[in-house]
Formats: C-alpha cells, structure tokens, sequence
DNA sequence: AATCTCCTTTGGTCTATACCAGAAGTGGTA
DNA sequence: TACCACTTCTGGTATAGACCAAAGGAGATT
C-alpha cells in the first residue's frame, strides 16, 4: 500500500507541526477528542497516531492530563561516574532529586544475589526520582550492603550518592558492571514519574565492584525519550 | 482500583502460561480472535494485552503470522569487538547472518558528518541482517570511508566485519564510541526482521575512531526483547 | 518435486459509541 | 487568601462489528 493508512497521516500530521516548531518542546498537543474533530478522525485513529509517535519518542503523556512534545533527550554516559547535576548543568539543563525513601529492608532476591547475601538479609534502600527541566524522567533504587555502609541513612541522600561512596565511605577503587535493556514501568515506577503503566522506559543496573564484591545493586528506570546514551569508549589495540 | 482491568487478567493469564512452561519459549500463542473465544473477551481487549506483554519483551509477533513467546534475551556487551558469532555460540546460541546489500552510495547527511565527508560523497554501505535460534533480530548496516577501505565489497563481508577492519585493513589501534537509544523500526527495517513497523527496538550507534578520525559508522537495530545489554567496567579510582 | 491457484488464517485498520476515573479548573464561602 | 465542592476535561477501558491485506496451507497440475 502507498498510500499512508488514517493513523499514519494524522501521526504525520502532528510530526511535521513538531518539527516546523508549530508545536514547540514541552508544549502540550491537543486533546485526543480536540485531534478528532479537527482532523475528522476517530479516537482510535488518533490514539493510534499519538501511541505512535510515543513510540517514536517525540511526544509524552502525563497520567489523564494531556500529551507533551518531548524535549531533546538527556546525553547520559552510563560508565561514568561524575554527577548527574553537573553533568545536566553541561547541557544546559536542570536536574532535580526528590528523596522518595530510604529504609533498612529485606534485600529483594535478585538484589541479596549480587550483593551476596543470605536471603533473609536487610539492605539499605535508598529510592529517589529525579526531574529534567522539571520534568520526571528517573526513577532510582539504590541497595547497599549494611556493614559497608554504616549510618548511610543519616546522611545527605539527595547529593550525588557517588561521591557519597568514594569520599564518606572511601571506597575509591571500584569498577562498575552495567546492564542496560528495555523495560516498560510497572504501576508502581509509572505513578512516580506521573505517566502510565507501561510507559517505555530503558532500565539501567549498576552494581559497584570493589575487591571483587559487589556493594551497591543500582536501578535506574529511564523513561525512554528522555535519554539518550553515549558511551565514550577508550583507545584498544585489540 | 484494586481489580485488575479486563485486558490485564487476560495478560495475566497469559503470562501465567508463559511462566509455567504451558507456553514454551519460541511457541505459539493462540491467535488474537482464539483469545476472545477462550476468554470471552473483545478483541480489543485481547489485543491490548497482547501489546502490554510485546512491551513487557515476553512475547513478538511475525507480521501477520501471530504472537510468539520470546526466548531469553542474548547478553551482549556491545563496547567489546569480538565476534558476535562466538559470542553467541559461548551462550548456546546459534547466530546466523545474511548480507542484504553492499555498495558504494551516497553518504547520508549523518553519516557524512560522522566520517568528515563533503554532503556529496561516497561511501560503502553494508547492511546485514542477523538471526539468533532462527529468528531476525538485529539489522546492521555499516559505512565505511572508501578511501581506507579500498576493495571492501569483494571480501566475504557475512563474517566478523570487525575482523576484517583489524587484519584485513591494519586498524588495530582504535577506540569506538557507542550511542545508545530506544527507536522503534520503521517500516523497511521492520519488514527485513519480518516484525509490524513501529516494533520496539533499541538502536545503538558505534563510531570506530583511529587517529582521532572517524572511519566506520555502524548503526545497529535490535528487537528489544532480543537483548540485554551487559557491560564490564574496568576498576577506576575516580 | 516444483509450481501455481485458491482458500483460510492471521494481524491490521477502522467505525461509532459509551462509560470510567483521575486531574485540573472554577466559583463560592469562610 | 485558602479551602471546598462541583464541574469539566482528559486519557483509559470496553463493546461489537466490519473490512483489508499479507502470509501460509492445501490441493491440483505439470
């Protein structure tokens, strides 16, 4: 077929108001019963469009208030180590952490895994989201090995949770094994970041290796159009 | 609410069956209208949990074929230079390639910039598409400087390209960079994965850099439930 | 055995409508 | 000015049905 199907031709419609800037970064997109109307589509086809083009990561939804143009995406470079606000601050954006909890909890089994521990064990969890030009992108969960880490919860956990392991704890000598694959947000992590269950989202882990133990199990629950990751490798000769 | 929504027990449910082996990896799942009998569901509402759980990478479908259960994702450390073949072959999986095209071609605008090329020129362009256990998951197509590159296309280019740009070519001193997004397929990639246009997939970019000069450009698209991505750091002490 | 034709099965697209429930807006009141 | 109640707006969920078009299966033919 040569022709674009109904939902094509309104999804192309909105993409082209996006990119000739009709539709700026972070405005809001008519509503789904506004694109109806003006478009003489059904709700279906324009659903279909708007399912689109999120897909396509140009537009966002906030849980039942209405579509978003996405902003440009968040260069994030997962193997690095330096601080995400400094980072956002290079690229001219503005990033917020909002402590959601931090408690001492029974480790989850894949989290008592690599932290090896017995099943039963407490770790200290530490769950914070953070905002992109004031928009909810990152939902965190942190555990970190008790004894490694005393008197963790007392500290400042809104700071660069990094730092805090390099200098309070003074583990300087570490390396990082990341695992990156897509994974929608469960209702739980949805709601935190104010969009839908089963938004797309990239889930990033990190554990933190010293001496070859793993101390810190990390999650981050990106939603998907917010990032973009570049990966500066290093000279090989291999 | 605390019941579940039609077409999330009818996710459910299905899910459950995938779990317990009653569905097994890589079978079949009923059709969408054999779900709404069995469940006496609306098809809308088989449909949709059927793309809740595409989402969730527990299942794909062929275009127009059906849905499927999906195998375990391949692990796949993208920042290494071995070949993909015997990484696979390490997994007890069986990896399969097959050149779609090879030629000299105008340079995309991108790609240009990339490999510091005037808008106009050439460039040699190969696409491949690769199969895990028989199935299409990763199309890749690669550019190639032709002036340091001379005689590409009359080399075996269904084996490890990276090989070839070692020994073959003498680069063995190189750094690559990687970019990583999720970017669902548009309709040519999707067709040569035998998946509906606007399947998930996460894209990743990498640049091999010699002498502080780009000369390959390789992007790389992945059913997103084909893969995790895993990535050994190196002991650092920043 | 290979090819061709026809039929069936499959997911894709579309229509119109209705109702639910969360979020925000508005106006009134203290 | 702050709070509350109500309304409106928004996306979410669901129904029933129809038709399209690609893919494969089956049977006939060469």
């Amino acid at each position: 077929m040569n022709s674009l199907t109904t939902y094509h031709s309104v999804a192309a419609r909105l993409q082209s108001s996006i990119h000739s800037g009709e539709l700026a970064s972070g405005s809001k997109l008519p509503s789904e019963r506004g694109i109806c109307e003006q478009l003489g589509v059904s709700r279906v086809n324009a659903r279909d469009a708007l399912h689109f083009l999120e897909a396509q990561g140009l537009i966002y939804r906030l849980n039942r208030i209405g579509w978003f143009v996405s902003p440009a995406p968040f260069i994030y470079d997962p193997t690095q180590t330096h601080s995400l606000r400094d980072e956002a601050r290079a690229q001219n954006r503005q990033l917020e952490t909002e402590l959601i909890s931090a408690n001492r909890t029974a480790a989850p089994a894949v989290i008592a895994r690599k932290l090896e521990l017995s099943a039963t064990a407490a770790v200290l969890n530490v769950v914070r989201r953070r905002s992109v030009d004031g928009r909810w992108v990152l939902l965190e969960s942190c555990y970190y090995r008790e004894e490694d880490f005393p008197d963790l919860l007392s500290k400042d956990l809104t700071g660069s949770l990094n730092a805090l392991v390099r200098d309070a704890y003074g583990f300087k000598k570490r390396r990082q094994d990341i695992g990156i694959s897509s994974k929608p947000l469960n209702q739980t992590q949805a709601q935190q970041l104010q969009v839908r269950e089963g938004s797309p989202a990239l889930k990033l882990s990190r554990d933190l290796i010293v001496d070859g133990r793993c101390i810190v199990a990390e999650t981050e629950h990106w939603l998907h159009d917010a990032i973009e990751m570049s990966i500066r490798g290093r000279t090989t000769a291999g």
